[in-house]
DNA sequence: TTTCGTCCTTGAAACGATTCATGGCCACTC
DNA sequence: GAGTGGCCATGAATCGTTTCAAGGACGAAA
């Protein structure tokens, strides 16, 4: 048997096949692509010299000739995120029936990485990539672009000329939240953000002030803000102390969290302080993860269409791909919905 | 400018970037594998001649060429489950250092997507595959070994000869809760498991039985166990109520959740009912989520190596790959670790 | 001056599939 | 029987890279 120098056996060919089964490679090639230009007797001889050779495609050798690959490359901020998995899930879900295959990675917010991704990408041919760029990254995308590989920004709300994107309005989100606490009746309302440096703080804050406002509400007397530097539970219980610290008369009532897992240490802290939710405190989360109805207080927060984000993402890269003219560029902003629990609503 | 027909600009070759820094083909292709053994001022023209027309290596080309492609491909049963993307972390951050890349996907337990994800990288020419099998699928995944592919299995403790596979014990595991039950001193236990069409439900439940008969106690006068169809909160809710229901006097003191989210909902139905945790029920969970220790009862639960998993599984594939004559096949068993949090030591 | 030897560079072959102009074959019509 | 047209099969050219035998240039040694 043919083998390849280091032992192991070459793959079989369409060559093999069409010697295998009397024919010329170009048959076989027709037997694959256009099986319907092939008389029945012929096709069928080398449909089982394949079968007999477990003859597999050379998809290099393919796309070399082709020049095209149906494959689309996604980088995402962090794969543990199940906001992002989600994203990925619809994704995938639009491009599996069109055939098209989806290569996933992290850039963990690294420029560098995701520099080395989209070469990588660039490299493999890839019809597009979806990118959910991290700082300072955007030249090296529109440089991509530039060589005419399709671009989609995911989770990108910022404006940017000649590329398409798809993203959730945060600041519509914080202002859902806001609004419902109103609602209620709370008049001193908490705010636990991150810092500035990640945009999605400053989009919420800017959509709790404009709530505030458009209820005729001051800000500066309503509103008690809370940073923390990172958006996780301990942050979360830190910043709900100093809340608690604050004398009862003049405390919030209620609390908005820039995301669920701060929130999840706020309600921790609640509940060692015996402060009971949502009486004594009501709490509004953001991200609406997958836990946050099975928690023992099931918690109030701001949905986001992760699923439609990734299927729209992907759909609007496919369609450039599709034209053949200079793409016209599309941004999405899709509009997040609250989902009340009875960490509000008890 | 050349084009390709569609109006889009062809990619600049390996010859254009020849033809512009005046050298010939196989010197361009030099400075890009073996710089070294070019002059520095050819290498420096070429590599100038590189930057102003853009070029980017053609990987198809590349591959087709050299017969191999630095990617590994891995099929998960559910991308959204963060078991699997922190083995996914754990693949990526082995692959990372040897320039090697993923592509990763989810087969949903579905053995036609997994088969079809299959054969796809199976064309694209991966080096190996890493998959975690679904039911019947195996043969699929033989046949591909057979054929030259690399395959190492994750999550499966199942023995198959002459195939490396990486897991975790989930007999031991699942033994680990039980005796830290014991050592608590609790003396009637529930076990709340799903169905035995999964294998972890299976092993687990051995591993409770085990534990019991090694502390010479009868697991038929200790243990009440719970069976639900699915592994999420809202069955663990109802299997927890069912628990409730039994005459306080005979009703377990302590409750094994075959994993956390059914833990989460047990919990949910213990704080409704009013009953303390870990004082009059204990409860452990299994998987260590991330949000086991923000939960208001930080939940005692069995840690898996989850990333060591995934890191492990890649290097098995690469020493596979590495290694010239037959490969010989391991498998590696991991130990999981119980956590112990005030769900159980309040 | 000649002869080596070293060090770079060259250019054609090869990888495996797709494409397409070419031509063979056959049936049918006039 | 010649002419026409439809249907299939053919096989060489092609994609962009890597590889490697062969050749060229140049300096050092005799």
């Amino acid at each position: 048997m043919a083998t390849r120098g280091n032992g192991r056996p070459r793959r079989p060919s369409i060559t093999d096949v069409a010697r295998r089964a009397g024919v010329s490679v170009g048959t076989v090639s027709n037997v694959l692509n256009r099986p319907d230009q092939v008389t029945p007797a012929t096709r069928e001889r080398v449909q089982a010299a394949i079968e007999e050779l477990n003859f597999v495609r050379n998809a290099s050798a393919r796309q070399l000739r082709a020049g095209t690959i149906r494959t689309v490359g996604a980088i995402v901020l962090d794969i543990a995120n199940p906001f992002f998995t989600e994203v990925a899930r619809g994704i995938e879900d639009r491009l599996a029936p069109d055939e098209y295959t989806l290569m996933l990675s992290s850039s963990d917010q690294d420029p560098e990485r995701e520099a080395r991704y989209l070469r990588l990408y660039e490299e493999h041919g890839v019809q597009g990539v979806l990118v959910t760029p991290s700082q300072g990254s955007l030249e090296t995308i529109l440089a991509l672009r530039d060589r005419g590989i399709g671009v989609v920004l995911l989770d990108a709300t910022t404006e940017v000329e000649d590329v398409s994107s798809v993203g959730v309005d945060d600041v519509r989100g914080a202002a859902l939240a806001v609004e419902h606490l109103l609602d209620l009746g709370h008049e001193r309302i908490a705010f636990i953000n991150g810092p500035d440096s990640i945009r999605q703080c400053v989009d919420r804050r800017a959509g709790v002030v404009a709530a505030l406002v458009a209820a005729g509400r001051d800000p500066g007397a309503v509103l008690t803000e809370v940073t923390v530097a990172s958006l996780n539970a301990d942050a979360g219980e830190k910043a709900m102390h100093e809340l608690l610290a604050i004398d009862a008369s003049r405390r919030p009532t209620a609390t908005f969290c820039v995301n669920d897992f701060t929130a999840l240490g706020a309600l921790r802290a609640l509940r060692w302080a015996d402060v009971r939710v949502p009486d004594a405190m009501a709490v509004v989360g953001y991200d609406d993860v997958a836990i946050a109805p099975m928690l023992t207080v099931p918690l109030t927060s701001v949905h986001q269409p992760t699923h439609t984000l990734g299927w729209t993402a992907a759909d609007l890269l496919l369609r450039e791909a599709g034209a053949d003219g200079p793409a016209e560029h599309q941004r999405v902003l899709f509009q997040p919905e609250l989902v009340v629990r009875t960490s509000t609503a008890g």
